[in-house]
DNA sequence: TGCAGAATAT
DNA sequence: CATATTCTGC
């Protein structure tokens, strides 16, 4: 006879591996900034739209802080030099304020457009965002909007919207 | 060289 | 807005 202990014969690997199981994993855990005001609402009571601070921005800021640390000065453009030092699970900043202007003395092509790069987080709240539309109604305009994330443009989103719906089609069946 | 993901063109 | 095509990094 199987001798079973009274924990069922639950090893410590299986408690452990059943409780990281039930743990969040990082991008449920990293919530993405949420303005407590509806846009909206803010506007009808004149606050100001300021502070709308995204993951992507607490990111950017993190590496520049770390770069400046090591001694490294990029910040802007992942384009020209694209330096993967440490920034694998998180690489997020794939955007910058802005870069559509050319506000700087006008040597360089500093026309380059940045990558935006679809983190996890930004993906699942664009994941969120169409479950809560319905795919009917999440066109790239709304979504975008939804979303409300700064920097993200109406061209990201549905350039994303159409590898998702791919995906949806590939997938469900 | 092929593929995936993002941008841009139709 | 949807889809097709192009571009780019890996």
């Amino acid at each position: 006879m199987a001798d079973y202990t009274t924990n069922g014969g639950f090893s410590k690997e299986d408690r452990v591996s059943e409780w990281e199981f039930g743990l969040p994993n990082g991008t449920d855990l990293v919530p993405l900034s949420q303005p407590l005001i509806p846009p909206q609402l803010a506007s009808a009571f004149s606050i100001t739209p300021e502070p709308y601070r995204t993951n992507l921005d607490v990111t950017r800021a993190s590496h520049k802080t770390i770069s400046s640390i090591k001694g490294q000065y990029h910040d802007n453009n992942i384009y020209g030099n694209n330096f993967k030092t440490f920034d694998d699970m998180d690489g997020a900043d794939g955007e910058c304020s802005d870069s559509r202007k050319s506000q700087r003395i006008n040597d360089e092509p500093v026309t380059k457009r940045v990558r935006l790069v679809w983190t996890p987080q930004l993906h699942k709240r664009f994941v969120d965002v169409v479950a809560h539309l319905g795919i009917e109604n999440a066109v790239p305009k709304t979504v975008t909007e939804m979303m409300n994330v700064e920097g993200l443009t109406r061209e990201n989103v549905a350039s994303h919207l159409q590898k998702y719906r791919l995906y949806l089609k590939r997938t469900q069946r």
